[in-house]
DNA sequence: TCTAAGTACGAACGTTCGTGCTGAGAATAG
DNA sequence: CTATTCTCAGCACGAACGTTCGTACTTAGA
């Protein structure tokens, strides 16, 4: 039972690398042999490391997560609930994406879309982050709703539904047609939609 | 038929069920051995048809975009300009999404995603692709301020690509949540943004 | 009927994949 | 000091990858 007792700045190294190549070519297209070779080590000395290719996998993206939260959510817990926070939550992923923090974008972004159809713990793994994020963000709404920042039959989950699309489509048109002007866009979607300061309408 | 290339007939059923395949696993997740065992015949034969795995590749998004364009845009064009072609074209969209027309949901989201970051000229097919869809949309959306039933000072563009993440990001969330609801976010995203008849603010 | 063109096949190429096994060398315990 | 443990590099394996090749078989035209 290889894995366990080896180095952990080692490892945290080989899966901030491994995440990164996956932004660009999927968890699938991160290939064992290449990431030693990339790192300068042997396949056999890192593949010790997680003892399978799934395993890596899943390492992956823990230690994606751990990225996430630092970068995006972290910081927009040191804003006190509402509107703003639902902002600088906003504002805190499109810097995130727009950064390159993943060389390929949003690494949750990529990894979805190729697992959202492969059944597997790869895929309940993605889907488990995916379903953190969105739960989150939907709270963070609901919390400005309810300090009376947003209209009282405001739904959570349709508004965070619709602020999601614009920062995930943001960073897809950004990749794909290498146009800066999407985060704009998202950044402009995002004011029309949800007002910046509290408005009139409180409950 | 001497001289003729190979048939014509069996190209499109390979070309069908690859697009099926890549919507699921990728267009690198699509193996020529795969496929063809996948279709009763042999690897060699089937690569004949093609020369390389690039050209199966970009053959493959060329039959996707006849698959699309007959789901998708050309029904859209059978209505007149204005908010009606508009609501049709995302309501075959979203339509095209949720039957599996591929069943691994939109071909071009899947195929998007996985070369966003990759150089070459599949990427360079996809973008193409994108960027022809993205103008179809905007074009209809400026067709309907420009007849009036939107306010003048929309910007084409920006709703265009509101329109798309609301579309794309319904596919993302109803294959990775399993989650029949998201098409029904994304509809009611778009009424809200969109009016459903000539509003009273025409120029 | 014979020939030429052309399709599709099986076999095999070299490469890369993920995964085991083995053995040298460093670290550590007594 | 030796003896034990742990780590990692090297090598080999079988499978699958894209690709090439030689060759039966089919068919059109002379």
């Amino acid at each position: 039972m290889p894995g366990r007792p080896r180095d952990e700045r080692t490892r945290s190294v080989i899966l901030r690398r491994a995440a990164d190549i996956a932004s660009l070519d999927g968890l699938e297209g991160l290939s064992i042999g290449r990431l030693a070779t990339d790192l300068g080590v042997s396949k056999s000395g890192l593949f010790g490391y997680f003892g399978s290719k799934e395993e890596l996998q899943l390492a992956t993206i823990r230690a994606a997560t751990a990225v996430y939260v630092e970068e995006v959510v972290q910081p927009a817990l040191s804003v006190p609930p509402g509107l703003g926070r639902v902002h600088r939550l906003c504002e805190n992923w499109l810097s995130y994406s727009q950064r390159r923090v993943f060389p390929g974008g949003c690494f949750f972004f990529a990894v979805n879309a190729e697992f959202d159809a492969r059944p597997g713990r790869v895929r309940d793994a993605a889907v488990a982050a995916s379903l953190d994020w969105t739960r989150f963000v939907a709270r963070a709404v609901d919390d400005a709703r309810q300090l009376g920042e947003l209209a009282v039959d405001t739904d959570p989950d349709q508004l965070a539904f619709e602020l999601i699309a614009f920062m995930e489509t943001a960073n897809a048109v950004s990749l794909l047609h290498d146009d800066p002007n999407a985060y704009e866009r998202a950044r402009t979607a995002i004011r029309r939609r949800v007002p910046l300061q509290k408005s009139s309408q409180g409950a």
